[in-house]
DNA sequence: ATGAAAGCGCTAACAT
DNA sequence: ATGTTAGCGCTTTCAT
């Protein structure tokens, strides 16, 4: 069923048909309810395809993401999607797999398919990212990016605070009595992680600890990485009393790992994580953790992206969360 | 840049253009090389949007997901969008949380959209969900349904064996000298879940052994349900010695549960888990578990909807996978 | 208050 | 071997 079928049945012409489903001012309200009741009746509604050839516009978003089986993606998907069906948008879920072939394949269908704007998360900054991002900004498809934007581009950013995180997570651990606090990280070449860390070393050094450079670990989220860690801790002559974490899974395998060896959590080493993932309160003991608002970021997101399509001149805009520390099991206060 | 455009450019008719681009066996290879050097250089690519109206098919699908934040979807999804991409394909992400208003809006959307197929997990069977389902498969959208299909409706889904997997898991128990084994579970009015129930009784029967009553529990997946079923067991004169659960977020939420209260696991009870979620090694002790092989299951679920796209005919298939126990540290053979 | 007609970018049947 | 043309289903300008 047509607009041409709706409008023989209607009586009219398909431009009447066409402005009366539009709620066009020019059609009054008798034939207008005529001819959506008709429409109800037979179960018409226009295809997005003609409309989207016909306006060049598409109502449909491109969500770049590395891997959605990494746990924090899924609260971001599903935050960006929520928003984008209140707005009658389609999510396009494009899965790279960090893998920078793949990425420029669904940079091209994306051109392809006229989205109307493209969320990325997890950039790695390569020359044909670059180039892609800017090709799609000078047609007008705003890009949105989260956790991690493109080096020089700043704006159209949604993420939490990582400094001021770092910073807070420490110093929540130092409160609790903790003067020896190993910082085990992903590697250093990534900027959100790099800021972890030196709000983490700006706490320190604002309560006169001194940082040991033995204790900062930087590996990957493998748990490979983690039993290196643990290892590396044990080993010390001194040990920390406790370990920040910037990722729930290397605390969860540093934990077990440590657990494996005998070892008591919060009793011998509190342990704070980074993400609040949903696990994390179905081990023993539950992880106190940095919680990251993935969902809420991935609205944020949306909304700004919202915001770009419909108003193409609108200003850049960088969207910032505070991280929140979220005591649970796992870490507790220590008398030295 | 359009079609018309590289025609001008190429000094041929917009005719040729098309044909050269798709290869057809009438341009020869000279022009053919011309015009596509040609597109190369000015980075023509053709409307997606265009080709849709003009051929009535998108190159587009849509996966219906009740939450990706449930951790088995996302391999799901996955599975989906690499089979769809190689094929040049694009997932539309429709998570419709549980909510059938949603669920009908997306089936609206996709309608609309003209998709050329459905990937259905997590069907309720409700009224809407059926007329829906029916409307797309008469207009030769096919539907492929995972994990559940709909009732009187058989073919055309993806899932595992769960009767067999039921029967497995407790054999496995029952192998490692287990005698008393609790199943703890979802709804009962759920199917598959209710297959694995099946075959856990079948696989005590086989084995004279009888089954308690009182060890079968059924709630659903939150904590709370857990505990109670933690708390009805401790509660037992005579305990069991294992627990198979349906599914590994209430495996390790009863596994945390008896160790803050002090129990061990394996020594005092073994803990059989269903899904193989990435969590099972990052906790202590690992968590054997029942595989299900998700990102596989969304691949065969994409290339059944393949099939059935690319041959509207083709016979309805079931897709049957056979879950696989996973030993680890959260069981052990015992002495009785 | 409504209709006619052009056109979005492409494909495919039919001509030449 | 290549061109002409109609048309996919809609919106929108311009007429009436």
């Amino acid at each position: 069923m047509t607009i041409d079928d709706l409008a023989r049945l209607a009586g009219v012409s398909k431009a009447t048909v066409s402005l009366a489903l539009n709620k066009d001012g020019r059609i009054p309200e008798a034939t207008r309810k005529r001819i959506t009741d008709l429409a109800d009746a037979h179960g018409y509604r226009p295809s997005t395809v003609a409309k989207s050839l016909r306006k060049g516009t598409t109502k449909a978003i491109g969500l770049m993401l590395p891997d959605i089986i990494n746990p924090f993606f899924p609260g971001i998907l599903k935050g960006v999607e929520e928003v984008a069906a209140q707005n009658d948008f389609i999510v396009i879920f494009c899965n790279f797999d960090e893998n920078e072939a793949k990425e420029s394949v669904y940079f091209e269908m994306l051109k392809d398919r006229w989205v109307d704007g493209i969320i990325f998360s997890g950039i790695t900054g390569g020359a044909e990212e670059q180039k892609y991002v800017r090709a799609f900004e000078e047609k007008g498809v705003p890009i949105v990016f989260i956790d991690r934007g493109l080096e020089g581009h700043d704006g159209n950013l949604v993420q939490i605070d990582n400094y001021d995180a770092g910073y807070r997570a420490a110093t929540y651990l130092i409160d609790l009595g903790h003067r020896r606090i190993a910082f085990v990280s992903g590697p250093e070449g990534i900027s959100i992680l790099r800021k972890r860390k030196d709000g983490y070393r700006k706490a320190l050094a604002d309560h006169r600890l001194e940082v040991d450079e033995s204790l900062i670990i930087e590996g990957d989220i493998s748990s490979a990485t983690a039993v290196a860690a643990v290892e590396r801790i044990l080993d010390r002559p001194v040990k920390p009393t406790a370990i920040f974490a910037t990722s729930d899974i290397v605390a969860l395998s540093m934990q077990s790992e440590l657990q494996k060896r005998g070892c008591r959590v919060p009793e011998d080493f509190s342990i704070l994580g980074f993400d609040n993932l949903p696990i994390t309160v179905i081990v023993h003991p539950t992880l106190s953790t940095v919680a990251q608002p993935f969902v809420e970021m991935g609205r944020q997101a949306m909304e700004l992206l919202l915001a770009l399509i419909q108003n193409k001149d609108s200003q850049r805009r960088k969207v910032l969360f505070n991280a929140e520390i979220i005591e649970r099991e796992s870490t507790r206060a220590i008398t030295s």
